[in-house]
This record gives C-alpha cells, structure tokens and sequence, in this order.
DNA sequence: TGATTTTAGGTTGTATGACAAGTTGCGCTA
DNA sequence: TAGCGCAACTTGTCATACAACCTAAAATCA
C-alpha cells in the first residue's frame, strides 16, 4: 500500500517518521535503529532514501551510526528551543497547532494593548489598518501577508512588552508556510476579505476604545476564523 | 578509555567542506550549488555521497533542493530564538515581561484544556494538585515550585496541542531565577499558600467541569496574583 | 516581428546491484 | 573453560539506470 505523497519528497517522509518515533521516546537514546535493510522493506523505498533521511538525522544530532554495528540514538542534549526551530510547517496539524499557540499569545496582547497603548501606537495600528484595507482590495496574497503581519505587530508592541512582539516576530517567520505565499493561490475569495476586513476594524476599534475584554473577543474570532482559512488555502 | 577517533567519513568531508564555503558567503544567498555531477568530479567521490552531503545542509537549514533547477543556498534567517536565548531573568521587570507572555500562553490552555482533555488527563492533573497541596502544608518552596510546574504542564498537556506544553517547558527554564529557589526565602506567607491552594482548586474545577470561560478565568487570577508575588519575593 | 509552443538538455529524486570495511556473536578447538 | 576464528550482519562507498521536473533555446505560428 504506497500511497503517493504530492509534494513531499519520500526522504523527508521516512526522516520526519524516523524523528517522531525517536523525539516520541519510542527509541530510546542508546537503542539501535533498524537496519537500513529493514527499514527500506518497512517504509517501501530504496536504500537511498533511507540513508539519506538517516543522514538527515545525523545532522540534527539525533543519530551516530556506525559502521558495522548500526545507526544508534544519541541522548538529546536538553535544547528548551528545540522544540520551535525546525517546526515542520508543510505539515497541516503542526500549523494549526502553531497557529493555536499565537492565537493564545495574541488575544492577550490586543487585551493589553487596549489598556496600555500610547497615542503613537495607535497611529501606527490605525495607518497599518489601512494600509491593510488598501491592499485587501487589489491586491495579491503576499502584500496582504505583509501588511496583515504588520498591524499584529504594532498591536504587540502596543502592550508595551517587548516580549510579545519578540514571540510574533519568531512565530511569523515560522508559521507561514512559502508555498502559500508564492503559490498557485494568489488570490482569496472575496467573501473572504471582506470578513477580515471586518474582523481587523473590530479588533482595532475595540483597542482604540480601551475596551479590553471586546479587544480580546474581535482577537480571538479573528484568529479562530484564520485556522479555517488556511486550512482551505492549504487543501486547494 | 579514550576512545579511537572515528575516521572521518568522506560525506562528512564533503559536507563541512560546502558549509564552509556556503557560511564563509563564497557561496551567497540565491546562489545555486554545482549540481551533484560536478560535485562528484570536484570532490572524486561518488553521487551517493555528494547526495548526501547535500541532505545533511538541508537539514541544517543551509539548502533548498529543487527537482529539476538544482540546488540553491537559503536566505539565512535571523536566529527568531534569539531574543528568548540568554533573556536575563534577574532584571525584575525582564521576569514579569515573561510572566506576562505565559500568562498568554496559560490561560488560553486552560480554556482548550476544558474543552479537550482526555479521562487520564485528568486523572493527571488532578493527581498532580493533590501533590501540590501535600508539599504546600509542609513544605519549602523548591519541591513546591516542581509541583507547581507539574500541574501546569498538565494542564497545558491537556490541550491536546503539543505546542503549549513545549512552549510551557521552554519558558519554565527560563523564568524562575535560580536564587529564589535556593535563596534566603525558604517559605511564603501562611496566607499565600491558603491563596495558592484556592486559586489551583479553581483551575483544577473549572476544567473538570469544561468550563472554558471559568477555567480561563480562573488562570489568569492566579497568574496575576503570581506577578504581585513574585515582586515581594523578590524585593524582599 | 512578436508571441506561443515544442523540444532538448540539464538537474534532482529514486531504485538496484555490487563490493569494501568494520562489528558482533556463535561455534569450534585446544 | 578460555581463546580463536569465521560467518553473518551492518554501514560506507561506488556505479548505473531511469523517472520527474525545470529551464531556456529553438522551432512554430499568427
């Protein structure tokens, strides 16, 4: 039963389920790995592949194979970032599941915000609002990336903690995926904009108000809605 | 026992000798590689192990290999990292900037936790209360803050979403300064530690019952709470 | 001429077979 | 029993072949 896989290369299917298993503790460190005899019977693909997704793990450290004995798992030495830098994105769940852990961190911020912002914070969201809107109308999916991007940095920064426009600014470069950005998705649906349209002008107007539990509540709508939206423009 | 230096392989050879090139900007960001033809002449050594040379750059985030166009060097990213790495959690406000940042985090997974958990994720969390409740009868703050820990990972666990749990973890490490543990405060107030307790029983509750509302609401009085006393301990 | 399609060549992805080099464990021998 | 030797297994490397895909030049068409 080999299902074919549309993009991904079988390497990085076979090294993405070698690391789960190991990452998963289901191979200990000092376990041996299956040969790669066995492994290219078990996952259906020529010894060239199974090396190099061994090879591939070899490089993020988390195998020493040796000659003549076996490929062996190292002990992971304790990295707390490990976890965020080399996140799959290509994978659907793991985008959501980063997607859901900025949802967290944003509605709070835009609480924050709506009771912290400066007078100039709330120039720069109200000229990224519109700056959004201008391009929301014309324009293609990567403008609108980078101007949607913008308006929730300067509600981050509005909270005055540096630290949640740090978090934004780490997650942002990790949670959008390049193919969308370049793909063959251009445009949205226009129901579409026009709904985030709606959903920044609340989030906005909220904050402006001082409004914090109103702030949060636009936040949340917001980001809940943009799971379902990737999601759609992932599987198109 | 020392051990005999293992003889370099000719792919690690390989490999370092390109990323030496690649990280010293012989090779500059766009640039595409030689293709493996020529890599094989240039080093003598066959297509496997040019190939998997290139597989291991790739994991290291160094290559972008495109079927049919070659293989181009990546726009080295800024480490997003970064600003998380070496945070100097002595600064008190740097501690309550994180504070603040897992607060966003917490509370979030609280409301998913309520929403999602599974029966022994629950058994988990309600297990690790008891625990906690033990220690803050008798006990100095080292255990507590292990038990404290605990139960908040399990309820970030309980969300069903990996990510909270790492990101949990990763701050974890980061946000406690170490002299509070070992340091001249051996034990809190006798209020605080009534206050602490009622303020978990909440969380706890209102997750068992999926109260999401209550359940985030819940969290964020006792993160709060937490910041003001972290401020006494700290100053004390 | 200018735009479009076709095509040829180059490049990475994968499969297969073969042999070299090193390790491990079992059985045989003394 | 202790030691030795060898067979079987494992990773490292080489070579060849073909498939899938991209790019750009060449050929074709309006």
């Amino acid at each position: 039963m080999t299902v074919a896989p549309k993009r991904k290369t079988l390497v990085v299917e076979v090294r993405d389920n070698l690391k789960a298993q190991i990452t998963s503790g289901q191979y200990k460190p000092g376990d041996r790995l299956p040969s790669e005899a066995r492994l290219t019977e078990e996952y259906g693909v020529s010894r060239t592949v199974v090396r190099e997704a061994v090879a591939a793990l070899r490089a993020d450290g988390l195998v020493d194979p040796q000659r003549g004995a076996g490929v062996f798992v190292i002990e992971p030495k304790p990295d707390p970032m490990a976890a965020f830098r080399n996140v799959d994105t290509e994978r659907l769940s793991t985008m959501i599941e980063m997607l859901e852990l900025r949802t967290a961190v944003e509605v709070e911020a835009a609480g924050l915000a709506a009771q912290r912002r400066s007078p100039s914070q709330e120039e720069r969201i109200i000229k990224a609002m519109e700056e959004l809107n201008r391009f929301a109308a014309a324009g293609g999916i990567e403008m609108n990336a980078e101007a949607d991007f913008e308006l929730h940095l300067a509600v981050a920064d509005a909270t005055n903690n540096p630290r949640f426009g740090e978090f934004l600014r780490m997650m942002g470069t990790q949670v959008i995926p390049r193919r969308v950005l370049k793909g063959d998705n251009p445009t949205l649906p226009d129901g579409y904009q026009a709904m985030l349209t709606q959903e920044h002008e609340d989030i906005v107007n909220a904050i402006l108000d001082g409004d914090e539990q109103r702030a949060r509540a636009a936040m949340r709508k917001h980001l809940k809605g943009s799971q379902t939206r990737y999601r759609t423009l992932l599987r198109s």
